[in-house]
DNA sequence: GCCGTTTTCGGCCCGACTGTTTTCAGTCG
């Protein structure tokens, strides 16, 4: 699959331009296209070879030759030329704040400046400030953009993010002129990592909330406190701002802050072709505001209906709302229960009646115990003499409570030759059986992953991609062909719900529903308190526009046990 | 470079903030 690396060609293209000062229009097609190729449901040389890479939005004529050469030759004469037109390593310099391609462009032609060094360099002898439009506090700006960027400060997980805010609203909750109050940005549409935090407060008093805001237990350094705005650093160096927003407005501020920026966007050009103009303050006739309060009022006016956060990402929400087509996206009340759990009988730390307690207290109807099995020694993997009086114990204590049906399961891993690590004939007395690999990831992960999904015991593939949020890559392995046989054989992929999973990701969960594979959410929870983390999997799952006949958790215990003796039936 | 209830040219999202400037360019989200 090459969607990401031509997505990739086209970004770098689109940098470099913009450093030459090419037209900023031809810098956003090529941005733009880059964008909707990295987030493609499909193969773009099944497009290519059908002939139809003008029906990709954004690739015209000029843009289809390219990746024609590309995919025909394997190269890019016009990439070639481009990015080798500039010295390697300069367009990197981009990415840090405050400096950008006109800045940039500006210290290369009169001080030659070529990498970092050089940057930091002009800065320090003072040269960079004497330059027309510089001065000391742009120097100072790019310095500490240079520094901020030397400590690393990236993007944060959304499971650290979201309990962080929630104390943050708590807090603020307390004082009485305080309405609505909601985290904006990528925390509301629940993309996996964040950047910074925004939240919205619906107030007059500005500036009695920011005063609180900043003087919150958890802010390490204050950067900004006026009357609508606050903006803090709290521990881990997380930014955190804080906007007042007044009631007439909320609705249009909420939409404007919640983004996606390629959202906005098109909302805006919406709103032009119908004569109106949306930004923070609401939706303007001329001078006259027809919307604002509410966010759905911004919608309505433009003939859409009420788009989801997590929709938000111009994925072709905007037109299905058009259509009034979206999906009825699954929600936490509709979680029936949680497929991957650890207990103390491996390595988790919570008993199996504690596990059955929170479920309960969830408001599942049911819980799948799925400890680990014998080759994960690392893990307290269970043998198979274990696992078996693990099965008579789960039915002891389910046999207790009448509310809640407890399931025997196992997270078996898969070996390096496919094979599992226990027997059929074991794996036959389990309710559910998730299969995972946890060992030679560069080892054909690809055919080990099919042959755990044509085991017809095999309910599960858990995290199938392996990898570990802005920490490992995962798994050298060819997605789609699993899909498909797990297409095939009605074998189901999880989306793991642990914070620095979240695998599979939105782009490939949702690619899995089109191909009509059911998903799982579990949250792999090694604590009872852990289970929690299930909303964190149901926010990739709404990403990936999953609904409740899409996901194994919002079905009732009878069909998932009917779907698996189906899967059974067919598979032998 | 893309695109079309302003169709093959002439547009292309919007505003805040900052720092450098006396009216605006650059950067950011």
């Amino acid at each position: 699959m090459k969607n990401h690396l031509i997505a990739e060609m086209f970004e770098q293209m689109a940098d470099v331009l913009e450093f030459k000062g090419e037209i900023p229009f031809k810098v956003n097609a090529y941005r733009k296209a880059s964008r909707i190729i990295k987030d493609l449901q499909i193969d773009i040389e099944t497009l290519w070879k059908a002939n139809k890479l003008n029906t990709i939005p954004g690739v015209g004529s000029g843009l289809a030759k390219k990746i024609d050469e590309f995919l025909e030759t394997g190269r890019m004469t016009k990439y070639e030329e481009i990015v080798h037109s500039v010295p390697p390593g300069l367009i990197d310099l981009l990415k840090i704040q405050s400096l950008g391609p006109k800045t940039l462009a500006l210290v290369h032609k009169k001080l030659n400046v070529e990498t970092l060094e050089d940057l930091k360099r002009v800065i320090q002898d003072g040269s960079l400030a004497q330059l027309p439009g510089m001065g000391e506090k742009k120097a100072e700006n790019i310095l500490k953009g240079i520094q901020l960027r030397e400590k690393g400060l990236g993007r944060i997980a959304l499971g650290i993010a979201l309990p962080l805010v929630e104390e943050i609203i708590k807090e603020l909750k307390k004082l009485s002129h305080v309405g609505r109050i909601y985290p904006a940005g990528s925390v509301r549409r629940m993309r996996e990592t964040v950047g910074d935090i925004d939240i919205l407060a619906e107030t007059d008093h500005g500036e009695e909330i920011v005063k609180k805001f900043v003087s919150l237990p958890h802010v390490t350094r204050v950067l900004a406190a006026g009357k609508t705005k606050g903006s803090v650093l709290v521990e881990g160096n997380i930014q955190v701002d804080l906007r007042a927003i007044k009631s007439a407005s909320y609705g249009a501020a909420l939409q404007y802050f919640t983004g996606s920026k390629a959202h906005n966007i098109r909302l805006r050009e919406i709103a032009k072709r119908q004569g109106l103009k949306i930004n923070e303050y609401g939706i303007f006739d001329g001078e006259k505001n027809i919307g604002g309060e509410k966010e759905e009022e911004i919608y309505n006016v433009l003939g859409l209906i009420w788009i989801p956060p997590e929709l938000r990402e111009d994925r072709g929400e905007i037109e299905a709302a058009k259509e009034k087509n979206l999906p009825e996206l699954v929600t936490l009340e509709d979680i029936n229960g949680d497929f991957h759990v650890h207990t103390e009988w491996s390595d988790g730390s919570g008993t199996i009646e504690e596990i059955v307690a929170k479920a309960e207290e969830l408001g599942y109807s049911f819980v799948v115990i799925s400890d680990h099995s014998q080759s994960a020694a690392y893990a307290g993997g269970l043998t198979p003499e274990k696992l078996v009086e693990q099965i008579k114990e789960i039915k002891r204590i389910g046999e207790r409570t009448k509310k809640i049906r407890v399931l025997c399961g196992t997270e078996v891993d898969i070996h390096a030759d496919g094979s599992l690590d226990f027997s059929d004939e074991l794996l036959e007395k389990l309710d559910i059986v998730i299969a995972a690999v946890h060992s030679g990831f560069k080892q054909k992960v690809t055919e080990r992953l099919i042959a755990a999904a044509r085991n017809p015991n095999v309910t599960i593939i858990a995290h199938p991609t392996g990898r570990i949020i802005s920490q490992r890559e995962g798994y050298q392995l060819d997605l789609e062909k699993v899909m498909k046989v797990c297409a095939e054989t009605g074998t189901a992929l999880e989306i793991n719900s642990y914070y620095e999973r979240l695998d599979l990701n939105d782009i490939n969960a949702r690619k899995a529903k089109e191909m009509g594979i059911k998903l799982a959410i579990g949250t792999d929870a090694h604590h009872p308190n852990q289970m929690h983390s299930m909303r964190l999997g149901l926010g990739v799952a709404r990403r990936a526009w999953i609904e409740k006949k899409d996901l194994l958790n919002a079905l009732s215990l009878e069909k998932i046990l009917q779907l698996k003796g189906k899967k059974k039936q067919e598979c032998k």
